[in-house]
DNA sequence: GAATCAAAAATTATCTATAATTTGAAAACA
DNA sequence: TGTTTTCAAATTATAGATAATTTTTGATTC
């Protein structure tokens, strides 16, 4: 395994801090210390400050100039916003995907969609919810949106995550389905149609907690 | 003056790197050499590459790892993404802003609608329209949206300034009236319609180079 | 045309200064 | 006497400068 294959030490420490902060390893408002990463990483501060920068550039840490970073909060206005930008640019990028479209895309989205019916935890049906969205989008090809609406997924995941950190029960997605059917028999406004209420929905939802009491929650579903 | 307020160096050069990228000052592909900029700042490279990064974020720069930066270069394809996502989320603002607008809101985006129509030359006229969308838009108190059109108005102005490099003729914008005229009247639906053709729309237009020859060329109109 | 070597530039490490936060002691007040 | 407030010193951490190390690139030679 190569030590640095093309990327750069501080898009490795960003990969890697962005995974504990969507998973909720590291919390909402917490500080992220410099010295203290670059040492647990075995770098100096400077890439970890880059790492933070690229962070920052996805929403996901805020900067205090001065004062150092911090895990980006966020609340239900927050969830809210996230999911109505993701709502409105996936249908910007479906309606461009549509005439790239193969059999063969839909064929691995639905296949995407029976692993997120099927999956036991929270984190492998956010993987594969993702996949669906991420297959029936990246034909659009343009890179620009497609790199805004990845980094509102992560938005999203985290959200996610920080609703459903214990149990989760799996369920049909028939509006995954839906959208698949409209486009298998050509009706894309249909599936535009219905990708903008699916991503842009929120609601409230039980949910279990680690102490096992079930607590109404708000919660993303797309 | 302060030598430094409550921003950063590495904030500081970023914006004044922005502002030479955005102006057309720095060619797209252009080579961001670190030690030259550090100095020409008076600063280290460290400040520079944060710099960079916060550049890269905004779509102003990329990065080619262990190669250093360039300036982003952009394209047809790339203009007409921007305008598109403009577009919807210019619209997603505006739906979101529309109960808080005031009558004493409306009377500033018509002035700044006059300022444009009465600008002699392409840089005040960018600023005015903007200024436009701005006092439309914010109200909606969506500051993560707001973010996002913010750098996709940089990349438009981008593309604007390399258009009209040279001579800029004043024209009367009757859509920014239109839309303004459709909020005053509560006809909401309407205005976002505009919004959307207005902010969405590219088209040829003649262009005066600085050589004084005609040609024709892409350009945004909103 | 390929290979080797040198120069330039990016990346990272180490070190320093400055700003922010915390701690603790002294004073004021109840 | 106990509690709270204020102020200053000490500690801690960030931001930036300087230095060292790779990596890339360009030139020259075989």
């Amino acid at each position: 395994m190569d030590k640095q294959r093309d990327d750069t030490i501080a898009s490795r420490i960003s990969r890697a801090l962005a995974e504990r902060i969507i998973s909720g390893a590291l919390t909402p408002g917490e500080r992220l210390r410099q010295d203290h990463i670059a040492e647990e990483f075995g770098a100096s501060h400077v890439p970890v400050r880059e790492a933070f920068r690229l962070l920052e550039a996805q929403g996901l840490a805020v900067s205090e100039p001065r004062r150092g970073f911090r895990v980006a909060a966020f609340d239900l206005k927050e969830v809210r916003e996230v999911a109505e930008m993701r709502a409105v640019l996936e249908v910007l990028a479906l309606r461009h995907a549509i005439p790239h479209l193969t059999a063969a895309i839909l064929d691995r989205a639905e296949a995407a969609t029976v692993a997120a019916d099927t999956s036991r935890d929270v984190r492998s049906w956010e993987a594969a919810n993702r996949a669906f969205h991420r297959l029936l989008l990246t034909p659009c090809g343009m890179p620009r949106l497609l790199a805004s609406i990845d980094d509102l997924h992560a938005a999203s995941a985290r959200f996610l995550f920080s609703a459903w950190r214990s149990s989760w029960e799996a369920r049909t997605d028939h509006d995954h389905r839906a959208i698949l059917a409209a486009l298998r028999e050509g009706r894309g406004d249909e599936a535009a149609k219905i990708l903008e209420r699916h991503v842009g929905w929120i609601g409230k939802t039980p949910v279990k907690t680690a102490t096992g009491e079930t607590r109404e929650a708000f919660s993303i579903v797309g």
